[in-house]
DNA sequence: TCAATATATACCGATATTGGTATATAACAA
DNA sequence: TTGTTATATACCAATATCGGTATATATTGA
């Protein structure tokens, strides 16, 4: 009957493509809050709100130096999501392997 | 104005956890919807929509025998989000190298 | 105290999402 | 043809989400 909660695990809060950017953007170190409007170009109310999100889900962390609100990533919030798509990575990287020994094969042949 | 499309990408098909739970179970190896119905539990709407957002994300694909439909995963479609994460991953193993340093530090002390 | 800066929050409208129930569709069997 | 099995789809209600605009809050400076 009703909608199971959502942007409130690493999941959820990086489905959405600009709290991606922000992480990105984070990645190179901590940022204010008006650095990183000023580098994304967004409104600030909308950066304020996906960091909200970000900070719940505890991917990133806030500092408070005067009147400024400094960000930072907290990058062990994505752990779970490596962990759960690394298993898959074998069946990729299989097709890939795959896709090898169909080169090399043709590759003999051409020989 | 309005809300960003969704769901039609690999990460926001992976941020609804019923279909990372779909996915896990199909990563044994192709299924039948009913077997996955059995498998989980569910509802069978239920497991026809997910695999249904799955399947238009390209994370299963879909084979018909007789009046069965038989789907398999499609890993690749996983790459994106593994690539994404993956470079994060530096940041939580730097932090374990600290605590590991941290630890060796005390156990030298203790001697 | 008053103005300015930095940031968060409240509110709204549009839309998307999910689960549930009922039903359609297709394939098979008798 | 008729019934049964396997699966998808349509429809609904409840709610969450996102962006936008306006405003609140806090800090600093004059």
């Amino acid at each position: 009957m009703a909608r199971t909660s959502t942007t409130h695990d690493p999941f959820n809060a990086v489905a959405e493509p600009k709290r991606r950017r922000i992480l990105e953007t984070l990645a190179g170190g901590e940022l204010t809050v008006t650095e990183i409007v000023d580098s994304l170009d967004w409104p600030q109310p909308m950066v304020s709100k996906h960091l909200g999100v970000l900070k719940k889900v505890g991917l990133v962390e806030e500092r408070r130096a005067g009147r400024q609100r400094i960000y930072r990533v907290n990058a062990e919030q994505l752990k779970p999501i490596f962990d759960w798509v690394t298993p898959f990575e074998y069946y990729w990287r299989e097709s890939f392997n795959r896709l090898d020994d169909v080169l090399e094969e043709l590759q003999k042949k051409e020989k």
